[in-house]
DNA sequence: CCACCCGCCGGTAACGGTACCATCGGCGGC
DNA sequence: GCCGCCGATGGTACCGTTACCGGCGGGTGG
């Protein structure tokens, strides 16, 4: 007798095997009197399905409690209907809206997130991205357009659909859904120089993007012949206390700048904080522009003149060019620029 | 012939389409000169894999780019490696520490994350639930105690390890990680009536925990025989212009209140704008605690005096139940209280 | 009346791993 | 020297589903 270690219990030896109490197909097939084929039809593509059969399949499950194993049937047609997103943080605002979308547009289509935190570090999404693969997921959404080559390497042999987004780039690993932090930049600086404003600075994070939008508000100011703007850089991620002594700094070293272009709504809340306890007056004497829109930048006081981007949107075009080429649908464009606007409100 | 509907575009859009090529054991196996057993052992086991073997494995696998498919995997051995968690929204800054921590835990451990959005809704839950199940989770969180008597039903068929977080029950469905929002808005009461407060109102939403809480903070006026503390509610998810909302109207129908509990720091952060545009001293003439001690509350002016849940540690515990459970570990402890502590800073 | 097509259904064989033995040297103990 | 044990490895079956194909009955056109 080999093994059987454990004591054996004391009634019958007759059990065939531990069935680990899951319902499978067949057992839906034999109450229902069908094959297990039909009942795959009628739970995946019940419209090729007569009523009569249809019914007596629904009847079976009801009666089982089936719940079809998306794991065998997944390895089977080699269709996950998993999408992975990976995202640097979901501390702070800025991707949740992102995340939440996607969420939703991909489970109203049948679709689930597995969801990865990379942190602001390429070895972690390289790391990450291993184990992701493995689950063959039907997609594979990630955070900006910069990735190792490695990464690059995995997701192009894995052959499965990538979306980058919340940034643009002609050459994308697949497809991209972003908008221009350069054009958004560009556009806040305009902006603040439309109003007047003439001395200006900018906060923002060392981030990739986030770096990408100071040197393009920079580059716009010299356009606009404007005195070249003081920056304050921040560690990503952005928050609010960085906004505080952003102007703390900035006001130490030029107190008579008149326009900040605040590159996270953190920061401007941060800001405007410190706005009111020194007593700087937004925007009569100060101008503020945030980036993100984020859920609070309409209630604050006073209320946050900002960039928004449309995250749901975002998240609704990565779902659909996600599905659509999964389901054998053209995607004609693989990159898609979502565009931004600045929402008008009371800073400046 | 593929039912190619869609015309297809004479060229363009490639786009990777062909996945049949994946390598898999028995590649490396061939290349290793061993079995696909002994490349099992070695990815899954190596320590009790010989130096050379493993070299040898390491080494095919190296060259051949094997990504093992953990659907086939899962399926085989009934382990996914995949917790699903069930959140009612990632909007706004309540559960995305918790989501944070959870991902980073169970992906240290070699488990992955899959995210499912229920919104304030039952039923949504419930839908979801199937879908998730159907993947066969290694474990399950669900936020909260209450749910459906259909959800109940199907998490007890379905034999995963359950736990539930963010509120406490003496009967879970299988687990629970969370606090006493009971004894957290007593908390808040005793401090504000230490700190010399008599005329207490509350602000909170209109989901199941907040109104518990608000509730508890009513009894407890009570035993502290503090007058009816005055209550104004908003639609869950709490934002912040309930919170400036909140302050007007309850300023309309009681001038004198003295300190309030806004059961989200959401909501504080509005009521402190809203302090400030009014021109309501705080602490001075007005006490405020908040409920979250989110990210911001700390720089906030003045400092946000709130409820620390530290969601770190529950999603740290939450994995390690669920993981110590599917491992074979015993769990001893099937109610963990993570407990909380009032946050001292300057508004209150 | 037969050939053909079409809608519906069932049998069979995978998909890519791993559980569960069986096997095989080598080695210590009697 | 033989037995039994153990560490290392291999072979086989099987997890639950779906792709693929073949069969069957009935309507239809020639």
């Amino acid at each position: 007798m080999p093994s059987s270690k454990s004591e054996s219990a004391p009634k019958a030896i007759a059990g065939p095997k531990r069935r680990s109490t899951s319902v499978t197909v067949h057992d839906v097939a034999r109450i229902a009197g069908v094959s297990a084929m039909t009942v795959s039809r009628a739970v995946n593509t019940p419209d090729g399905v007569p009523e009569a059969t249809l019914a007596k399949v629904q009847q079976a499950i009801a009666k089982t409690g089936y719940v079809p194993n998306l794991l065998a049937g997944g390895l089977r047609s080699n269709k996950s209907r998993l999408v992975a997103a990976l995202i640097p943080t979901l501390v702070g605002p800025v991707f949740s809206e992102i995340v939440q979308a996607l969420t939703v547009a991909l489970s109203e289509r049948g679709y689930q997130l597995m969801l990865g935190q990379s942190g602001y570090a390429d070895s972690r999404e390289d790391d990450l991205l291993g184990a992701i693969i493995g689950r063959r997921p039907d997609g594979i959404v990630l955070t900006g357009v910069s990735h190792s080559a490695e990464a690059r390497r995995m997701l192009m042999a894995a052959g499965i659909p990538v979306v980058e987004t919340w940034d643009l780039t002609p050459t994308p690993i697949d497809m991209v859904v972003g908008f221009s932090h350069t054009a958004v930049a560009e556009a806040v600086c305009r902006r603040l120089h439309a109003g007047g404003r003439r001395r200006l600075a900018v906060i923002g994070a060392d981030d990739e993007r986030a770096l990408r939008r100071t040197a393009a508000f920079l580059a716009a100011a010299r356009t606009l012949r404007l005195p070249k703007p003081a920056v304050y850089q921040v560690a990503a991620p952005a928050k609010l206390v960085g906004g505080r002594s952003g102007l703390r700094a900035l006001l130490a070293q030029n107190p008579d700048i008149d326009g900040v272009f605040c590159s996270s709504d953190l920061l401007a809340l941060g800001l405007l904080t410190e706005a009111l306890v020194v007593g700087i007056k937004v925007p009569d004497r100060l101008a503020v522009i945030g980036f993100g829109d984020v859920y609070f930048a309409r209630d604050l006081h006073p209320a946050l003149t900002t960039v928004r981007i449309d995250g749901a949107r975002m998240g609704e075009e990565t779902a659909r060019c996600i599905v659509d080429r999964v389901e054998g649908r053209a995607v004609p464009e693989r990159v898609i620029d979502i565009g931004f606007t600045i929402v008008e409100r009371a800073s400046a």
